[in-house]
DNA sequence: CGACGATTTGAACAAGCTCAAGTGTCGTGG
DNA sequence: CCACGACACTTGAGCTTGTTCAAATCGTCG
């Protein structure tokens, strides 16, 4: 078993806050997955969204020769799989084994508040995403990448990657090498304390987030 | 004047499309803004989204020693601005002369259907961006956008150009010479015609398809 | 005509990639 | 309990793409 799903728990905290809001919370079922496995893939039909209650999850799309963009990770807590048509644009796959609840989206003219929230949350995120890969160096990007999942993991300076390097380098435009050496290179400045290859320390917390928002 | 405004109406069957569902849409003001003109700064309040009458608009954001990220560009007839908070995450302002409809947004518990889906569509927008910044090489993001500007103007092989060389390199993450470039080995490969540096014209439109979508 | 800003072109450089080999880790089976 | 194999990750060396810095050209406007 992955050093992620046995230290890491599901905060039920933060995955009540979404559902509790949501008139058909109590209705929607809830599917297991193993890890690795497909939820949704590009071109299927959508008109659910999900929210993890453990697990994790990559959303991700394509090119013809097998390059691959990762658009998101999502943690225990969180909603994705919002679209605007009637088919997914993205695969949605698991990274470690993952529960997921189930909505099924409204059909009728108007849209609850805090689901347009969400949605426009998302979007926020993949724009501000934009920039880390349009105009940031490798070594911004790691930074970015480790200040953003510390935020998401809410502990004080340890950081669990339920991914795999190639997991992402795809979600930051580089090759799982350039992580490698990156990764390597802020241990050697004592930036970064590797336990293993998926838990991370961050020792200087003021030099990443000087880095990410350089 | 440049030469995008002299040659390029505001498509008036598609600026109408978003307003027609809008119950408000009679009582929406309407301002003009030259070109170069700030519309709303990073941080300012929000509350408002905005839809083109006619003029263009860029969206981006800017790292602390300068570097900036176009996150999107907006022609005549559609619609920018939503936010998920009460403030501003990006800075907009108009690449030509310009004029907005404001829409101010309900403060209901419920968001209209249509609504929604716009603000679903830029997200998805930005999300395939991000596989054109992170996978994809110079030629085929310069490919991509030329594609991308060609199919929301509605010409068959004629594309203006409402932006600078400087804009497109920030949207596409390379710089100003490779942009330049790029455009010149395409034009020295027939691919495209450069009547001047803000019109071209689209010669061979399924080597210019193939390489967007590699 | 002349000047300014935008764009294009050229040459050298560097960040990150590719290809290749090495190291570590974990699960399985003897 | 240890050996083995598979796979993920790391490290190294050379190369490619796109950048940087610099200069030339073009277009527009007074």
């Amino acid at each position: 078993m992955l050093a992620y799903s046995d230290t890491r728990p599901a905060p039920a905290a933060r995955a009540a806050s979404f559902a509790d809001r949501i008139s058909v919370a109590r209705l929607s079922p809830i599917s297991t997955f193993t890890a690795e496995a497909e939820i949704y893939a590009q071109g299927e039909k959508s008109g659910a969204f999900y929210q993890i209650e453990y697990g994790a999850v990559r959303i991700f799309r394509l090119l013809a020769d097998g390059r691959r963009q990762v658009i998101a990770f999502h943690l225990a807590g969180e909603t994705f799989g919002f679209e605007p048509e009637d088919n997914h644009h993205f695969f949605a796959e698991t990274l470690v084994p993952t529960a997921l609840r189930t909505f099924t989206q409204p059909r009728h003219d108007a849209v609850p508040a805090n689901m347009m929230k969400a949605a426009l949350q998302a979007m926020i995120k993949a724009q501000q995403h934009l920039l880390v890969i349009g105009r940031q160096n490798a070594g911004e990007r790691i930074a970015a990448f480790l200040m953003d999942m510390l935020n998401r993991q809410g502990e004080h300076d340890q950081v669990e990657l339920p991914m795999s390097r190639q997991d992402m380098a795809d979600y930051l435009g580089l090759t799982i090498e350039t992580v490698s050496r990156v990764l390597s290179r802020f241990r050697a400045q004592g930036v970064i304390r590797l336990h293993n290859s998926r838990s991370v320390e961050l020792l200087k917390l003021d030099t990443l987030r000087r880095l990410a928002t350089s």
